[in-house]
Parts: C-alpha cells; sequence; structure tokens
DNA sequence: CCGTCTTGTTTCAAATATCGTAACAAATGT
DNA sequence: ACATTTGTTACGATATTTGAAACAAGACGG
C-alpha cells in the first residue's frame, strides 16, 4: 500500500532468520521422531482415523515406514485400532498436555468474566497463548452448538492471519516482533503478503485502542474480535478473544461496542496480577 | 488369598500376552521415535523443566542424543526453551489433543449431573476413558484448590490400581479382560500381584453393586469411587468417578451413602443414549 | 464359492540416519 | 580471571531405518 512495500515487511525485514539449509534434509534434525510426530499431527476433529495407505499417501512415505511408525506410535500408546482397522488417536495422547493445562491454573479465575462476555456476545470467549508460529487456545467459553467447529482446549490457528494471533503479536516488543514476523514470513511466504497490512494495522490498533477484529480472515464464517492481556511469569504471551458466527456479527456493533467491552475487560483481567502488562499499557 | 493363586491371576493367565522378545530393541519398533516420545512424557505437572542433562540422566541417553532429539522436539513446536535455557513443553502440544476431546462431545451433556454429583459429595467428579494399560480423565468437575494434584483432563492412571481403572477392566468381556490383565500383569508384574485380589473384588462389585471404591490405592491421600457407564459408539469404554481427601472422606459415608448415589447416577448417565450399556447391566 | 484386488505386515540386504567421542562454546561460580 | 559445569556441533563408525518384494488377510465381484 505505502509505495509497494508493507510497514509489516520492513518490520520482517529487520528480523533474523536464516534460510533454511537449501532445502536439504536438515542433519541436524532427527528425520524419523519428526515423521512420527507428522502422523499425530494429522489427525484433526474432521479427520479421526486414517488407513495406512493414507497416510502414507500424505506424508510421502513407504507403507511399510508408516506401518513401522504406527506399530511403534501404538506400542506408547497414543495410537490405537478401530474394528475397521484404521489408526486413530488414543486418548492417551491428552497425558502428554496435562503438564501444560496444569501449569495454565490462572485461566480458571478468569472463566466467570468470561462467561459474562460470551452471554453479553452471543459468542465463544477463548484464551490464547502464543507457541512458536500458531496460537494455542487454552480456555474456551461458551455455547458450542453454534459453531462450524468445535470449540475446546487445544485449538490451533495461525498468527498472522486471525485476531487472535495478531493481539499476541502485539505483544512482542522491538527485534522480538521483527524476528517473529521474519519467521512467518518465512514460513508462510504468500499467506504473510497477503495479510501483511491487515496484520499491521491489527497490530497496531491492539496498542492503542486495545483490540482488533478480523472478518474471516482465519475461519471463514467467524468475525473475531481480540484483545492482548499480558505475559504470564513463565513467559506465556496471552490473548483474550471473542468469535461469532458472521450471520450474527453487525459490524458498528463489533467495532464500537463489542471490541471497547473486550479491550476494558482486558484491563480488569491485567488488574488480577496474573499477568506483566504489555510494553505499551 | 485363595490357596496362593488369586483369581485375577486365573484370569490373567486365560489371556494371550506375548513376552518381549528377550529384552531386546524390539526391531520392529522404530527407537529414535520412542525416544523423542519418552522425552515429552517425562513432563509432569511437578516437573515442567528439564535441562538437557536430567533428560540424559533419566532416559539413559547420550547428551549429544538429547541435544538433538529436543532440537527436532523445539523445531516441531513441542518444546521450547524457556530463559534459563531449560527445556519446556509447549502449549502446542494441545494440538495433539484437540482432535480426541473434539471427538468427545458428549462429555459436555454430563458436565451438569457431574457438578451436582461433586457438591453433594464435595470432592471432584471425573469421567475417565480406558486407553491402553492406563485411564485418562477426559472431564473434571469440582474445586480445585482442596486437592494435592491439579484436577484436568488428561490425568492418567493406572488400570490395576485405582478406582477409575477397576470399573473401566469391569466393562471388558470375557476374553478381553482375560488378555487386558495378561497385558497388565506383564508390564508390571509386581504391582498386579499386590493389587490383585482387590482389584478382582472391585471389578466384581462394580457389576454387582455398580461401583467400587479404593482408599488411597492410587494417589495415597485421596479415597475414591467408581463406576463403569459403557462403550461409545466409537469405541471408548468410559467410567464416571469421584474423588475426596482421604480426611474428609467417611468410610460408611462413602460405601452406603455416596457409593449408591453414584451407581444410580450412572443408571440415568445410560439412558441418556450415548453408552452402549455394559454386558452385566 | 473361488479367483482377483486391495491393503497391511514382515523380511532382508542396502543405504543412510543416528550415535558417541571429542572438541568447542557459553554460562556459572569461586 | 580461572576453573567448572553444561549444552551444541563435527565427524567417523555403526546400528537403525528404509524400500522392494514376498507374504498374509480381507474385500469384492462374478
Amino acid at each position: 500500500m505505502n509505495d509497494g512495500r508493507t510497514i509489516l515487511n520492513q518490520w520482517a525485514d529487520a528480523g533474523e532468520c536464516e534460510l533454511p539449509g537449501e532445502g536439504a534434509t536438515d542433519q541436524a534434525l532427527s528425520s524419523t521422531l519428526m515423521k512420527g510426530l507428522e502422523i499425530l499431527a494429522l489427525y484433526s476433529d474432521q479427520e479421526d482415523r486414517f488407513a495406512n495407505a493414507e497416510i502414507a499417501r500424505r506424508l510421502g512415505l513407504n507403507k511399510a515406514t508408516v506401518s513401522r511408525l504406527c506399530k511403534t506410535l501404538m506400542h506408547m500408546g497414543y495410537l490405537r485400532r478401530d474394528p475397521k482397522g484404521n489408526f486413530r488417536l488414543a486418548p492417551r495422547i491428552l497425558g502428554l498436555s496435562y503438564p501444560v493445562m496444569a501449569a495454565t491454573r490462572w485461566r480458571h479465575q478468569l472463566v466467570g468474566p468470561m462467561r459474562e462476555i460470551a452471554e453479553m456476545s452471543t459468542g465463544n470467549v477463548t484464551l490464547a497463548v502464543m507457541s512458536g508460529d500458531q496460537f494455542v487456545q487454552v480456555q474456551t467459553v461458551g455455547d458450542p452448538v453454534s459453531f462450524p467447529h468445535i470449540p475446546e482446549a487445544g485449538i490451533t490457528g495461525p498468527l498472522h492471519r486471525s485476531a487472535s494471533g495478531r493481539a499476541l503479536l502485539s505483544l512482542l516488543d522491538g527485534q522480538e516482533l521483527y524476528d517473529k514476523l521474519a519467521e512467518l514470513r518465512l514460513r508462510f511466504p504468500e499467506e504473510f503478503e497477503a495479510h501483511a497490512d491487515l496484520t499491521a494495522a491489527s497490530i497496531a490498533r491492539c496498542r492503542s485502542e486495545g483490540f482488533c477484529t478480523s472478518y474471516g480472515d482465519w475461519r471463514p464464517n467467524i468475525v473475531a474480535l481480540s484483545t492482548p492481556l499480558g505475559e504470564t511469569d513463565d513467559g506465556l504471551r496471552v490473548a483474550l478473544s471473542c468469535g461469532l458466527p458472521r450471520f450474527r456479527a453487525r459490524e458498528d456493533v463489533v467495532e464500537n461496542d463489542l471490541g471497547p467491552r473486550l479491550a476494558e475487560a482486558a484491563r480488569s483481567f491485567r488488574m488480577m496480577g496474573i499477568f506483566k502488562p504489555p510494553f505499551f499499557a
């Protein structure tokens, strides 16, 4: 928009981020472990079972390899076979998450106020934390039925293409932000460009007005608002977000009523002593 | 107790379970993947950070190996470094759990009634599913503060040494039960023996009276009751349990009041059409 | 019912990714 | 500043992983 070079790209330029070593298989990384984890990461709420051949096709692996990896994952208890012979995630996988859930006890204090916001907005209210190049929802409040997806802790999404993600980015200061943006641009070149201006504007707005909005940037049918909360003492950056089905979201209400209310809620959440306040607040 | 051979051992004898191939590294399993997963499994609510050397020590690995594996896990987004250089779980790990959480939507219908039981008993109420040789809690209701541990979805525990586990075992019929017991005896020989009679009695009681109890078998300071609910259509076996701090649990109340009430609750839960009723009900 | 597909597991030798030593780098502590 | 501890990187030896092919087990269709 501004002479062909967005401000976000300028920021990203300022970040350090090595190029991946010529597309070659990074010899410092354990490829077998990666393949195994990629199998687990294949699953979603949409696809809860896979045949051996399907896993092999998606990951570009030999079916014999998949067979052995899945056998290992079953042995470890993270995969199970259903009656039809498909591989499914085993509930045991929740055990890996438990330490993280247990470490975020502070969210229990927030569910009450979150519930009020959910009722007020007739939407979903979530807490999201930054993890690498994604956000991860750690707490969800609201009515599960009226949404196209299933709101639960564990939902992940892109930092640069969602309200939650942008609110989280707004918490990063100076070089940290530049580095993260450089990483994102490296990982998703085309997407990053496509959303660059919106992302830059949202980050700025979070810092000035205390919230940002997104109209289907991430989930096409969801209008979302988000506000940065701050950083916990163990280094987790947290945002508070609200999502509405598009048909139920009137833009003027979102911008002039819900947004300011969410920002106000964030201010009161920050008084609880859980979060180190953001540098701009 | 009965001429030196417990009934549970007789059951376990009837189960098929190969011996592990002479302690040799099972060549059909991917050792690198196992090591990586073992690193992730090291974490708990008690220990949320590890130094490289500590991981190496616990798993008996070379520190160079640990370095490479952790680098890989960080690259995948499941591990992060804290300011002191320790390895911590990254929130991204929750993303692996999400598909399982999303698949157990039925639990939302149960939280209301569960909350009533929690209030009535002044304890914690949980839903647990069987996964391999463990149970996994998928839903928790109650007051987190009065417990020595942090009640959250994802807590795992032993099938043969807990009320929840025994209630789940009671759902297995015939050969399936024998196989599972044989597996458990193979995996935990000494523990299995130590708890064999209690486990057998609890399974029998679940089938006749609809519940079983445990006085510190798993967590020393927790008295627990559990009742089998049944099997969901995607093959998950579910139990409903209630836990109380020991000092607050009067045995006669547990046995004669709470137990029957829990069994009664289970009966009403089974009317909701979520579970295929157990073979003995 | 039998042959024909399809799909998954196992075997085995070849290939290559992993391991451990040792050197290096960094941080910690005295 | 030096000694000590701890984590990462390089590199050759080695053990693990890989993929082809054979095998086993169902599923399908005539």
